[in-house]
DNA sequence: TAGGTTCCTGCCATGATCTGTCAGCAGGGT
DNA sequence: ACCCTGCTGACAGATCATGGCAGGAACCTA
């Protein structure tokens, strides 16, 4: 639909030139006449869009609210970056990658000039970095685990130096300060207990089969 | 325009409804032929989002990339989710609730199965309260302080016990693992300096006319 | 293997909609 | 007063969306 992609480039262009923007420059800018850039201009105000007309002058975007749920306030923004920050300082690479690239997406949303004064504003967060998971140990693997609901066989060394072999269902991970947890339900208790992950060592996936044990989404029973 | 409409009804059809959902069903649901549908659904994939149809079986979405900046993978909506519940910790509530607003909004964004899982997996991210700012302090006015450059006088207390009264032009916060930090522009030492924020007491605002005094903004001479 | 269901595509006619051109009115700045 | 610009209406032609029909191919069940 050329319409629609025409009606992006147009909130493109509004963000993008310095206001206040003329409705000639607007239409050679998109590609059509004067008189359908007005009737554009009409269908972007019916959307919900804050433009600013002012004759002998020319458009100014006043507030962009794009999409019902896209638009974010300034505090949000600065909210969701600082977070970010803090969790660039956590033991997961992966997941702070993630955080970023969402960061990122959210910023492209935003108009220049705000994306720039969120980044200025929050100067950064930081925390000493004490004791990260070893390198060793396969985050990824664990969270897979996490969300697949399957059990791992892990070599665990307690806070006590004590070293043990179990099988155990991780649930999900904790963030904490000084190091990173793991809740699972562990075979060898019959029962929840956190891991602390710098402890594990050697995981290595569980047969498929050890599905049935999962006390919480137990397989339906197939007929026959 | 109708269609636009159309294809955003479709989309939540496609959400709401339990997969897989024939063509002749969401035909129905959107008010349009069978025809009519496999065309818009044409439509749907060609703007990016992954939907799986499969002869004798029905359309199952496999992502929801709604709109271009929309989409989250789990493991961002986790990352993000993870962050905020770091940022809970520190000492600003007012950009904590923030966060928590945008993250409800993402979340809103999400098919119901796929937020649900991300609310579960990650359990929670924990640290020990420290030292929070002194509630006396108002956070609210520290931010917008650095956002408007505007320059205030404060009352401070340093980490010698020493207080004294300054004119400080605040450029933004930093949020530490044990305490929140202000970088400002200090007019007593003339040069940038750090202010822990729980040693901070009787903010105001300076008076207007202090603008001038900006190093990195001093506004443009006027003609006459 | 057979039959039913469903996804998917091409073709065509109809009707709606979009678009450009022309004309004119109104508001703001000099 | 004058110019620039936003804004609206009318009309004709071009474009596009839609529905109906036909047929092919994939998947599932029996």
């Amino acid at each position: 639909m050329a319409r629609t992609d025409r009606m992006m480039r147009l909130m493109t262009a509004l963000r993008r030139l310095p206001a206040p923007v003329t409705a000639a420059r607007l239409a050679a800018e998109t590609g059509v006449s004067q008189r359908q850039l007005y009737r554009d201009m009409a269908t972007l105000r019916a959307g919900g869009a804050l433009i600013d007309g002012a004759a002998g002058v020319g458009y100014t975007l006043t507030e962009d609210p794009a999409l019902p749920p896209q638009s974010f306030s300034r505090l949000e923004i600065e909210a969701l970056m600082l977070a970010l920050g803090a969790l660039r300082q956590m033991g997961d690479d992966t997941l702070s990658r993630a955080g970023s690239d969402a960061m990122a997406r959210i910023l492209a949303t935003l108009p220049d000039e705000q994306a720039r004064q969120a980044m200025h504003t929050v100067l950064r967060a930081w925390r000493p970095v004490q004791s990260r998971p070893s390198p060793s140990i396969d985050m990824d693997l664990l969270r897979v685990a996490c969300w697949d609901e399957v059990s791992l066989h892990i070599t665990y060394r307690d806070r006590q130096g004590a070293e043990t072999r179990r099988e155990i269902w991780p649930l999900g991970l904790s963030y904490g300060d000084n190091t990173l947890m793991l809740l699972a339900l562990c075979q060898l208790r019959q029962d929840y207990r956190f891991f602390h992950v710098p402890g594990i060592s050697e995981i290595r996936k569980a047969p498929a089969f050890a599905l049935a044990a999962c006390p919480c989404c137990a397989p339906m029973p197939t007929s026959g």
